[in-house]
DNA sequence: ATAAAAAAGTGTTATAAAGTGCGTTAAAAG
DNA sequence: CTTTTAACGCACTTTATAACACTTTTTTAT
């Protein structure tokens, strides 16, 4: 599940994941998707149902005392939309009003479906295209200083 | 029982539980909520029954002599509110009026109802917007020093 | 102490908005 | 040219919420 798509969204803020990924989808047994935010950018992720039952039941097993857990499981789990998903039928998915807010997604825009192997990103076009060739990774600094607890994790 | 909801009280100070976790509810056949203050934040705790009474049996069997436990045992034990709970019907809630004043919810006002996996946060609106865009990740500290016994329990 | 009044809590219904499903058209691929 | 895929439009269903009515508890006044 690799790839990029410039995809549309409807009126009702629902995109179709491309036909090219039904056989993975439909191999993998997923009967589940997962929406939420991107801790770092404005943009979206997109977990497969039983990736996110593994990062979800471990981020929030985590110590909420600390502030860096506390806000990683704010914004990852307390955003996170679960959707029903037939991967024989349309493959729909609905962006909340709050996800779309977020990833500065406009009314009835299109978006980049991002797919990363066992996750997927959804970005605003502008932004994506603006990150991917503005090539500011060398002088991005990672300014937080992460809890042991999660230097394991990927998300 | 995950993200993000915006959600109105009514005049009596009742909110009810968006219809999308009923499933949820019922499949973990619960018929007892708990809502209590939250100990770091003014915010607002809700656990599932089942979850209260682990939480509440392994903190009040702390020793209670340590002023932090002390502290997160009169604000965790010392305000919950026990609710009956039918997940078939309405899904109710009422909030008291002491802890509808911890977490500075007005009368007849929206507020934010976060799920985070095994139990959900209640924010007044204003609070919750400010603390997710305030970025303040990097100057928190963690400034008390948590005893050994509650390292690894997760509130 | 009793009755009346007020407040607090519980439940029902109606209506507008949001979400879902499905058929049709348009576009792309083979 | 045929088949598949993506996008659009519409109708139906579900959900959220405000308004209202009723019951129980608490407070106040006599």
């Amino acid at each position: 599940m690799f790839g990029f798509n410039n995809i549309s969204i409807d009126k009702k803020s629902r995109f179709s994941f491309p036909a090219k990924y039904r056989d993975a989808f439909i191999n993998s047994n997923e009967n589940q998707i997962v929406i939420t935010k991107d801790p770092q950018y404005p943009a979206l992720k997109v977990y497969l149902g039983s990736e996110w039952d593994q990062i979800s039941t471990k981020l929030s097993s985590l110590q909420g005392l600390d502030p860096v857990v506390r806000n990683l499981q704010w914004t990852i789990l307390g955003n996170a939309s679960v959707c029903d998903f037939e991967p024989t039928g349309r493959m729909q998915v609905l962006i909340s009003a709050d996800l779309k807010k977020y990833a500065q997604i406009e009314e009835a825009n299109r978006i980049c479906l991002i797919g990363m192997g066992n996750k997927f990103e959804i970005w605003n076009q502008e932004n994506w295209e603006q990150r991917q060739t503005g090539g500011s990774l060398a002088t991005e600094i990672l300014d937080i200083v992460l809890p042991e607890s999660i230097k394991d994790m990927s998300f």
